[in-house]
DNA sequence: CTTATTACGTAACATTCATTACAGATGTGT
DNA sequence: ACACATCTGTAATGAATGTTACGTAATAAG
């Protein structure tokens, strides 16, 4: 079973993964009737709440409204599909964290970075949580590659809020005492504590007041 | 399904599960052959491995040495034998954090808090990462008494923390101004987000320097 | 229209799931 | 010794799992 993450989270590289091999000749046959990409966000939102393993094809054939054949002619199978479901969650649900990225000052990075974490969180019409916590943190063995894939996303995630600590040091900001992977890690940490807190059923109040109390100790007053 | 948890975390109040109804008369019968709590203690690390999802009855049969029958005989259903585990895990395994809150001074707390988290997540012979949050943090919905009951274990943790806090409080070590609900969840975020790492494949050297920088900004230099 | 090609729904597939029925084994109490 | 209660391994249970075979529907090209 191939399972390697063909896209970057939290930058760029983001890879086709539509494997559309022509098998025939040039003639076309009858073409798909639904929404692929509504059918995809409603997979994407039931791995997100119920976990890969806790999501069966029947759940997905309802939340998605199509036949399994059509699910496996389109996404390929469950692995693929979650695969799928992952990229689009990053390329669709996990834009705040690099709008963050983009602000041109250390402070105004992290202050953004908690905002808007708190606001994703904090946000209806959605799971609460994190789908790179809830998709897979633990699983049988057979479902070890999407474990992986969670893990493999949520190490990008720390990857590129060191790349934007470097940058921060660069430009003077970043103390020269400060180690930058122990910061890194730290703020991941944060911000998966607070995902987790989420899932806890913390209201967006008391998320926001959390972040605060996080910003204050790490220098920043509001 | 009855599920409910009849024990106090962070805290005393253990109530003896072992709802042996003795249904005959005064006569006994074939006593059993295997030693209950290693049994037991295999289940908890096989659910605490893989979730309860992805722990099959007959993993568990393999692991703990036992055909289904005694399993059943003996713990009940995987529900029950889910809740005893994690009844396990709290009693045997999660006792570095009750060791943390009788420390003397809120100072003496967090540092041992903080040192001891690290200690155990980093220590090997048992899963990465906490029960807690890899028990089930998502699952399908026949399955969410489990996730219920992890959830309320973590929120029996922060009770337990906002306690001691408020002991601080009346010792007048913890600043007025500082509110204590807001406080306790930022310390128990910062908690979390160290399982996280250690799930994400930190160090036990990583997951201390991150626990230091953590500490700093408490305001505890070592 | 005819034909080729693909999509689609239904039903089947083998396998695994949690759970239990049954029969024999092993002890206790008398 | 006996009778009895409980344990324990095997095998079976029905339901659910992910996946696919197959017949039919729908479109595109000629």
């Amino acid at each position: 079973m191939e399972f390697c993450i063909g896209f970057t989270i939290l930058g760029s590289n983001i890879k086709s993964a539509s494997k559309v091999m022509k098998t025939g000749n040039g003639k076309m046959g009858r073409p798909i009737s639904f929404d692929k990409d509504a059918a995809l966000e409603a997979a994407m939102l039931l791995f997100w709440e119920r976990g890969f393993e806790g999501t069966s094809m029947a759940d997905l054939t309802h939340a998605m409204g199509l036949s399994p054949s059509s699910i496996y002619a389109a996404f390929g199978d469950k692995h693929a599909l979650f695969q799928l479901a992952a990229k689009r969650y990053m390329e669709i649900r996990a834009q705040y964290a690099v709008t963050a990225l983009e602000e041109p000052t250390l402070e105004r990075f992290l202050r953004a970075l908690f905002d808007n974490t708190v606001a994703f969180l904090g946000s209806k019409g959605h799971p609460s949580s994190c789908f790179t916590l809830t998709g897979a943190i633990s699983c049988g063995v057979d479902v070890e590659p999407a474990k992986v894939l969670m893990k493999e996303m949520r190490l990008q995630n720390e990857a590129a809020i060191k790349a934007r600590l470097l940058k921060a040091r660069r430009a003077g900001e970043f103390p020269k005492e400060e180690n930058v992977d122990d910061y890194t890690r730290y703020l991941s940490s944060l911000l998966s504590g607070l995902a987790i807190q989420a899932a806890n059923g913390s209201t967006r109040a008391e998320l926001k007041r959390t972040a605060e109390v996080a910003l204050r100790h790490l220098g920043i007053e509001r």
